[in-house]
DNA sequence: CGTTATAATAAGTATAACTTATCGATATGA
DNA sequence: TCATATCGATAAGTTATACTTATTATAACG
């Protein structure tokens, strides 16, 4: 057995498509048929049924394409240290971080970062959070900001900062001029949320969990921008975000006491990742970031 | 990157000596130099350190190397499920046991099972505990009886019986006569002790931890049959697990009530392991064998 | 100071994987 | 219905890679 035997079995597997698997690899479409057959040859077993028009897997083939993924992200976990020990501080690192905090939380320490770290080059992925833990177990991604507070088996978190959630109404809104409101109040308000999928809309949901009022819209925002100028037109209120706040935006912010509702910020990564200990030192410099902007 | 090379570093890194390491994989010296050096040279580190007279390996060569030992492990799992689906009840099934309990337990379960599988070659190991789970998790062993209660987190147990411990003591001990003796009696005893690492030990030190007197003989058996020897002879009184009890051995076994002490014998494996299927149903037949046999 | 043990190097060979060109089978559509 | 396109498998030749044995270089040892 061979580490591209698997790639290319993976590659097959992911794009249902030998034509496609071959390109994806840099081979040519036969070399890549011929060593999957080996591969099955060797093996003794069917992994994939081929038609002329598609390709499938095998009950069994998905169990093996499972355990290669792992293998093949262990390999490359090897080239990651490696690479790491070379240059700590260079090299790619793919960053993932969710619709709610990327475009706040962001701009403010990508700066630093690069500052930090002339060499690293950042990719960053905006996605949903159910989305990046699944590339970060399957090691698309090499860290992810996350509102979790429990990661799973295989992933590590760091918290980062712990942000508040606020109270967003219209300037003209009845309770425009208080200056702090209650759960009590809170729990009978219809609040505007984001659609399903977003982290923020279920933690809303949560903290609201014993109020019906709270669903009672049918027009869910499809981005916290979004949500953000519906608030400032007068169509109703929401809870956002403390660092999702704005100054001037035709939006009066009103604070929860006692006791506001948060989400906790952390940096997710794979307890096995080779970056391990760049990670760690990445997410102490998020959180100073936060505190120097707080 | 190559599964060969790192099965030819990981063999270096067991034998510290390239000569062995390269019979060790069936290849000559040179081609196995020659392939760590291009291993080194494509991850661009150093991952041994030689001279004429030793090899010694880096400190990223650690990591390395153990990432290897994952990488190669899910490598032989791909190839253990292909085996096992072409055909479950054949090959090898390396079977671990610790000391107090494959000589009484095997016996009872081997005939059993080579009988419902023919196909199956059994190979055996008796080990201390510690090092059975050591070579569980390192892949040595498909599986293991272990008296733990809690396997770490790659390894999952199935319970197969209870056993329970009973109060030996020679013929003419001075309880001999007595059908039961109580845990404040057996607090105040002397037990003779099995030497350190056993399990045995440490469930009866744990059992008895509020006694001091347990620990008062200087001399500690090495194994249970010459336990068994020392206690038929007239020197002492010990705890023994009942499967290790014995008709006619000049020992008379007095019960421990109410609420005997028992250990919890499972069988453990790998939770990746390809023959997860078959393992189970393994365990669920040693359950009857024991119930059909107690 | 030769002998032994070790890993590295060299040269040649064998194996394996790659390439392009082609085939065979199936679906698609005028 | 027949030409055409698509897809995976096969064939033939080439290239790259890993293997072999023989040899070398270096250090430790008696």
């Amino acid at each position: 057995m061979n580490l591209r035997d698997l790639k290319y079995l993976v590659a097959v597997a992911d794009h249902l498509h030998f034509g496609k698997a071959a390109k994806a690899c840099h081979v040519s479409q036969p070399a890549l048929s011929m060593q999957i057959q080996k591969l099955e040859q060797y093996l003794d077993v069917q992994i994939l049924e081929r038609s002329n028009k598609s390709v499938f897997v095998t009950d069994l083939g998905q169990k093996i394409i499972a355990r290669a993924r792992d293998v093949l992200q262990g390999a490359a976990e090897i080239e990651d240290m490696a690479a790491m020990n070379k240059a700590p501080y260079m090299g790619n690192l793919r960053l993932g971080a969710f619709p709610t905090i990327a475009p706040y939380f962001l701009p403010l320490i990508v700066p630093t970062i690069s500052q930090k770290f002339p060499n690293l080059r950042l990719l960053l992925l905006e996605a949903k959070t159910e989305d990046l833990v699944d590339k970060l177990t399957r090691g698309k991604i090499d860290a992810a900001l996350l509102a979790t507070t429990e990661a799973p088996g295989v992933l590590q978190s760091y918290p980062i900062f712990r942000d508040e959630f606020i109270f967003a109404v219209p300037k003209d809104h009845e309770k425009a001029s208080r200056k702090s409101v209650d759960k009590e109040y809170l729990l009978q308000q219809p609040l505007l949320l984001l659609e399903e999928g977003h982290c923020l809309r279920d933690q809303a949901l949560d903290y609201c969990r014993l109020s019906p009022m709270s669903t009672e819209y049918d027009f869910q925002a499809t981005s916290l921008e979004t949500l953000r100028q519906m608030i400032a037109a007068g169509v109703g209120a929401t809870l956002l975000p403390k660092i999702a706040m704005r100054p001037d935006d035709g939006i009066k912010y009103i604070k929860i006491k006692p006791a506001a509702p948060y989400r906790t910020i952390s940096l997710v990564w794979r307890k096995s990742s080779a970056k391990q200990a760049f990670l760690t030192e990445l997410a102490e410099l998020m959180k100073l970031c936060y505190m120097r902007h707080d």
